[in-house]
DNA sequence: TTATAAGTTAACATTTACGTCAACGTAACT
DNA sequence: AGTTACGTTGACGTAAATGTTAACTTATAA
């Protein structure tokens, strides 16, 4: 009978409600367990994940769509961690992990690239904020 | 008769036809000129302009129409100087100037947010790629 | 000069990521 | 035991930012 509400993990994410079960819907967040009456109950771990999520999003731009392709690739390499007697050695647990690190090195390249286009955006900023200063110091010097 | 045509355009800005066309249907690109036929012919101005709006649609998650208020921000800040004489000294001048520099120093900070929000997902990303890397290492020691 | 490629407007379609509302069940409080 | 608050599903709505198609015009080039 533990486990936050929606409400809860709604208020501690910053995501509303409807949003929450939207993202189980589609897949991207995991069905928590129910109480008896059907009510979903979550747990930390969940809310960890939703921001988490959330702050890829923001951060990189992605997609719902995208942002399940990432998670995918987290879960195949916690699956090989796991399951690792099981289907150690197959050929197509290497393509795939080799796939993954692909992925991963890419988007640590657009990362990079990101870092330069804020560099840019900031440099746009500041002198756009030292303009409006000057301008303002001149009404200043003009009473 | 000189000027881009908006293939052209679309190509050095990787935006499409369609897009760079909405963008002057809403008011967030300037209208070129047009060629004796009507084919619109931008510079290259328009050119780094768009480059400089996507970039900052990026970046700071614009939508259109914020992005269109920054414009604005800019623009009255140009005219600012350039009609420095005529608007002089209006209180009114003088409110618009302390907003524009309200509103840069917000999405200064929001910047440095972004930053460390980065930061975040580049961590998880690099943990990612050692994962994926120590597990590819132990297929190579396998065989 | 005539096909073909690229331009134009206008209108309708589509996708994403939710918001909103209805109808109903469950928990909590008094 | 009743009221109020919160939960559930399902369906429909919507805003932003394009995609797509049609019908037509203008450049390009063989």
């Amino acid at each position: 009978m533990t486990g936050l509400k929606i409400d809860e993990v709604a208020k501690q994410s910053g995501l509303t409600k409807r949003t929450i079960r939207y993202y189980e819907q589609i897949g991207l967040l995991s069905s928590p367990p129910r109480s008896e009456g059907g009510f979903r109950l979550y747990s930390e771990e969940h809310v960890n994940f939703l921001k988490k999520i959330t702050n890829a999003k923001e951060v990189m731009g992605f997609s719902l769509a995208e942002l399940q392709e990432f998670i995918k690739l987290n879960d195949t390499l916690e699956l090989q961690r796991h399951d690792y007697r099981q289907v150690k050695g197959t050929e197509l647990q290497r393509e795939k992990l080799e796939k993954v690190l692909d992925t991963v090195e890419e988007q640590l390249k657009l990362l990079e690239q990101k870092k330069k286009n804020i560099l840019k955006v900031e440099g746009d900023l500041v002198s756009l904020r030292d303009r409006a200063k000057a301008a303002l110091i001149r009404f200043e010097e003009e009473k």
